[in-house]
This record gives structure tokens, sequence and C-alpha cells, in this order.
DNA sequence: GAACTTGCCGAAACCGGTTTCGGTGCGCAG
DNA sequence: CTGCGCACCGAAACCGGTTTCGGCAAGTTC
């Protein structure tokens, strides 16, 4: 009586890989969870059955019991700069790849307001659709990471925010990006350089700042506290900055930018004051999007992986759910430099 | 002892709610699934209890009896070229805010290839990851829907195959887009006018060239078929495009283009060329993506609503999951148009 | 007034797992 | 030979739901 839906194929239950072994449920159930009192031999055994039937336990099976699901957990925010959009196919790629060959899958869900995160951080706790949560773009302050520290749900962070007690998270160095940047373009001769930072709100922004103050100094460069410029998250924003740094009467040669879209924007209001990116005004990026590539001449930025980024959260955040301490589960990697047209020795007026 | 764990707020069972209005379990899960043999007054009190108790079923927990998680499955495809990707999120947001709040959640999954495609839809829907599939980026000849199709699984395409008996879709009318874009350009005078179509796998492509020959005719103009291009759905692939289109004798005074990032590609060719975008040569795009926004002079296009977009699948596909007949639920929406700087009357030289 | 529906609900089995508890059989000390 | 402990596994309860089956009371039919 399979009718209308075909079967596709018949799941393996595990009382019937004890029928198959002549043991019970209880004996397969612990021989597979790794329980101390089964036999070596006998847990060899199951384990060979199970394989061979192609057994895996129903994951929301155990979960009406243990209240684990094997879901890793992911609330997009749509307030947030555009930026990492583009990004993000890549990343969920990494993400739901490093994740199912663990076992585990990925819940995605959405959120617009603040009060709408957290609810869907509880709910999705609630219902059991995720067993922990990967935080993208980690805030100085940010209500997540309070709420679910003290609602003891597992989470990794994606960037690192100055108070991040008990946290686990992986992360970009971009502080070495900006200090590579400034030792870049001291090489090549200039002398003044300003900086255009990105978001405050997130943790990037500091330790992007520092890098590139580092960079200065160890470089032997005067840092100008008015050639540094914070929040710029769009091309808009980079494009306002430029013009406040181009406006001086003591203008940079070059411009060291924490963001791409900025980079981009500082492009546009130097193509508005005929001066020749690479040339006239030197500047570097930092993201690595298509657009930067094909823009005249292409941005030299730094590239960030974000595939291996999604792997790597995925991977940390399923060892703090199998037990693993917060902060035994820390990562950093570096963004790999992309030297490309937009830099070049300084004019020599 | 409720150590270790904050306990966020203990969720009511079904038994709980039975217990309050003295009723069994049995009952109370038949008042709530509508099962006929129950009184109307005790079903209201039930349905109140549970309102109040804020008792929902663990979805899990029905899915072990059942097999219906409320999951909404969707497996992205890497090797899909890059122009839905900016879109992604919106997109995702769309499918997961209408899922939410019909009780749903959203879980993806990744595949580079075809065959690691249908191992995910089998092992999604094995191990109640998934109770039916989105499937973005319809195509002409589409593996997932015939492994689907006989697999009997519920599932919505977003974009409308030619081939697509028994299937339920939402797609927005590229082909009216494409008309109305020839239309305008007729209007402002143009009579060598171009197409350059997308990748003609997908099943969009054909239906815009269906758009832009009916607008064509409608105008009362010649289609020359050398002026149509296909398979371009990159920038690179405009630009190669464009290139030819131009180097012809008669060389058109306007492009259509199917997509924006290969209507960017036809700008570069032009600007190797010294042609003045808008004046010297037309250009129209399709998908509203920002980097055509941000273009010199900005991209005439039209707009697609991928929040929408997500938000009516997922409604179409839960609608289905839950017993509709898929071929009743098929929808499609309009594109907008977005009349910015890239089209002009023809020179007439 | 007896028999037969019908409407409505409880009892209990079931789904696929986990976990507690208890009971073997064996080795080994006394 | 007895007693004890230990290694190992089975029996059964349990998790939070669904679903089958059966029974009771009221209403209908003849």
């Amino acid at each position: 009586m399979t009718e209308g839906r075909v079967v596709t194929d018949k799941r393996a239950t595990i009382a019937d890989v004890a029928r198959a072994l002549d043991l019970t449920k209880s004996t397969v159930s612990r021989a597979m969870n790794g329980y101390p009192d089964i036999a070596q031999a006998t847990r060899l055994r199951v384990q060979r059955m199970a394989e061979e039937m192609n057994y895996q336990p129903l994951s929301h099976a155990q979960a009406i019991k243990t209240g684990i699901t094997r879901s890793l957990g992911l609330v997009l925010q749509l307030s947030d700069h555009d930026a990492h959009r583009p990004f993000l196919a890549e990343f969920l790629a990494g993400v739901s790849a490093s994740a199912s060959t663990k076992g585990y899958t990925l819940t995605v869900a959405s959120a617009d307001t603040h009060a709408d995160l957290i609810t869907n951080f509880r709910t999705l706790m609630r219902d059991g659709k995720a067993d922990g949560f990967i935080l993208p773009r980690a805030m100085v302050e940010d209500p997540r990471v309070t709420y679910l520290q003290d609602a003891g749900v597992p989470f990794v962070l994606y960037g690192r925010p100055p108070k991040s007690k008990g946290c686990s998270w992986f992360d970009i160095r971009g502080e070495d990006a900006m200090r590579h940047a400034v030792q870049h373009l001291a090489q090549l001769g200039h002398r003044r350089i300003g900086f255009v930072n990105g978001g405050s709100v997130y943790a990037y922004a500091e330790l992007r700042l520092q890098g590139f103050l580092v960079g200065m100094q160890a470089a032997g460069l005067q840092t100008d506290p008015a050639m540094i410029m914070q929040n710029a998250v769009t091309e808009t924003d980079g494009f306002a900055a430029a013009e406040q740094l181009l406006d001086r009467a003591v203008r940079p040669s070059a411009i060291v930018c924490a963001i791409d879209q900025a980079a981009l924007g500082i492009y546009r209001a130097a193509q508005a004051r005929g001066l020749q990116i690479g040339q006239d005004l030197s500047v570097t990026g930092y993201d690595g999007i298509q657009a930067g590539a094909q823009a005249q001449p292409p941005l030299t930025t730094f590239g960030v992986d974000n595939n291996a980024a999604g792997q790597r959260l995925a991977t940390l955040l399923i060892c703090q759910i199998r037990g693993t301490p917060p902060t035994h589960l820390r990562e950093t990697a570096t963004a790999t430099f992309l030297d490309r047209g937009s830099t070049g020795p300084p004019v020599t007026s």
C-alpha cells in the first residue's frame, strides 16, 4: 500500500539494528553513544552493523529526549550595512559544508529589529531548531552576546569584541592587513597617509585602527588625528570621508580604507577632483569585493576567504556544543594582500 | 537542581494543557489538529488554553510520528553565476520571514556538484530536515525537478521552465520587462536594437528573448538575428558580446540586456570605443543591482524585489506541503522599471 | 422499549530514540 | 565453597507528541 509517494529508501531504525544483532535497543543506543558499560567487542559489532545497514539515528527522535537536534542557527540582520552581502553565499556554503560533514545542518532566520533578533534566538532554541548560534559581525556592545551568555546557549562570534570574556570566536586579523597596507605605502614613499575606518559599532573598527596606528609608528610616520575618519561603511560614506580628507590644506597622498566599499567612494571623490588613483592618490581597501577588482584602476586590497571562515566557525561551534570550553575555541586567520593597481609612489610635487 | 544552564522558560507540554483542562493528551492533540470528532466547545477551550499557556507542539516531537518537521529546505548551488549573490540576503530574509510567521523554519545546505545536490535532497528528506524545497534559478532541463518529482517531494521553483508539468512556481515576468525596454527605446527613436541574453540553461533566457522579440514586433522593427547574443552572465561576457555587436558594420544604437552584469560589461566596451552611454549608445539592464545604480551614467534597468519573491515562494511551498495541488500554486510578479540615465534618443549621424 | 446510530472523549499503543534500574555470569578473594 | 564485586547487557520507563480502538451517553428508529 505504498501509493502516491514513492518510498525512497526505508530508513533503518535502531530496532532493526538491534534485531539484526540479537541485542536490545538500549544496548545499541549505548554502544553508539560511547557509554562505558558496553564491551569493546559488541561496540564494534554494533558500529559495523550500523554502517552496513546505513543506520543513523534520527536527529529529531533523539532530540525529544536529549534536546539536541544537531543543527546550527544563524540569524541574519537586515539592518547590516551592505558590505557583507556579496559574501553571504560563500559564507553560507562554508558553514553548511563543514556542518554537514559532521552530521549537522544549518537553519537560518532573519530579523530586522533587535527585539526580533532575541525573539528569534529564543524561539529557535525553544523549538529545538538550533543547538547553538553563529553570530556574524561581532559588535563592541553586542546584545546577542549578553543574551545568549546568560541563557547558557553555545555560540561563536565572527569577530573579536573587546569584552569577550568566555566567548569563542573566529576572525580575520584585519589589524595585520592595515599594518601591512601602511607598510606597503610607506615603502612606496608615502608620508601623509589617511585612514578611513568602518562602522565603529563593530568590533573590527578599533582593531583595524590600531593596526593602522601601529603601522604608522613602525614606519616612523606621524599620524594626524584629522586624517582619521570613522564610520564609512558605504560608498557614499567613503565619498564623504574622502571629500573631507582631500579638501584639507595638506592632503594625504595615500588613504588606507578599512572597507572596500568606502575605497570605491574615494575613487569617486578623486575622479571628481581630477586625481588619478594610483598616481595622484594611492588607495587601499579591505574585503576583496568583486567591484574592487573591476574598478579602474583595480583596487589594491586584502582578500578574505569567507568560505573558509564559515567552515571554521561551524567547526568551532560544533566543538563547543560537544563540550569544549568556549575559551579554547578561538582562531584567527590572515587576509591575503592583493596588490593591484591603486597604489604607487607619491607624486613629487 | 537547575545548575549550569539557566532555564529560560520551561515549555508547556501537551500533557500540561490536558491536565489544566482535565482532558487527555489525545483529546488535546485531536482538538489542535482539526479532527472532526471533537466538540466545537472543547476545541475552543483547548485552543484558548493553548494560547494562554503559550503551548506550541514541539515540531520534532510530532515529526517522530508524522514525519513532518515544519521546515523548508533550500540547497544553494555554488556553481551558479554571480548574478544572484547580492540578492541572496534579501531573498533569504523573505523566505525565512514568511516561513516563521507560519511556524516554519528554513534549513539551508550547499552543493557544488550535481550529484552532491541530489544527495543533499535525499539526506535532508531522510533526516527530516526539510518537508519540501525551494529551487532557485529554474533551469530548462532541471535534474532537481525530475528527482524531486518522482520522489514525491513537494517543491516550488523560482522561475518557469518550459516543461513544468505538475510543478508550482513563482517568477518575475522578465519577458514583460524586455518588451517594455524595447518599447521604451523605440519610443526614443531607436531602430537598430541589439539583445544580450543571459545563460541559456536557465529558464528565464528563452522567456526574455521572446519578450524582446515581441517588443520588436510590436514596435514594427526588424530583428536581425546577428544582433542577438546569448549566454552573457558576467560582466566579462557582456563585454565580449558588446564587442561583437559594436564591431559590426551597422552597429546597434541601443542594446537590451537580460542581466545587469552584462550591461556593465557593455559600459566597458563602449568606454573603450569612446562611446558615451546614454548618447552614442543606449543600454538597459535587468535585476537592479547596486553596481548599476552607481555606474556612470546610472543604468536604466528593472528592479526585482527579491525579498517579496522569497516570501511568496515560502508561502507557496507551505501551501503545497499542506496539501494544495502544485498546479494551483503558480504566481508571477512584475519587475519595476527604473528609468535612469543609460538611455536617450539615438544620435542622428 | 429495545436496538442502532451518532457524537464525543478516554485508554492505550505507538513513533524512534535515551536512560535508569536491575539482574545475570564470571573472576577472585576469603 | 561461599561471597563479593565487576563487567556487561536486558527490561522497562520515559520523552512529547499522534493515532487507533473502544466505550459511554444521548438521540433515532421501529
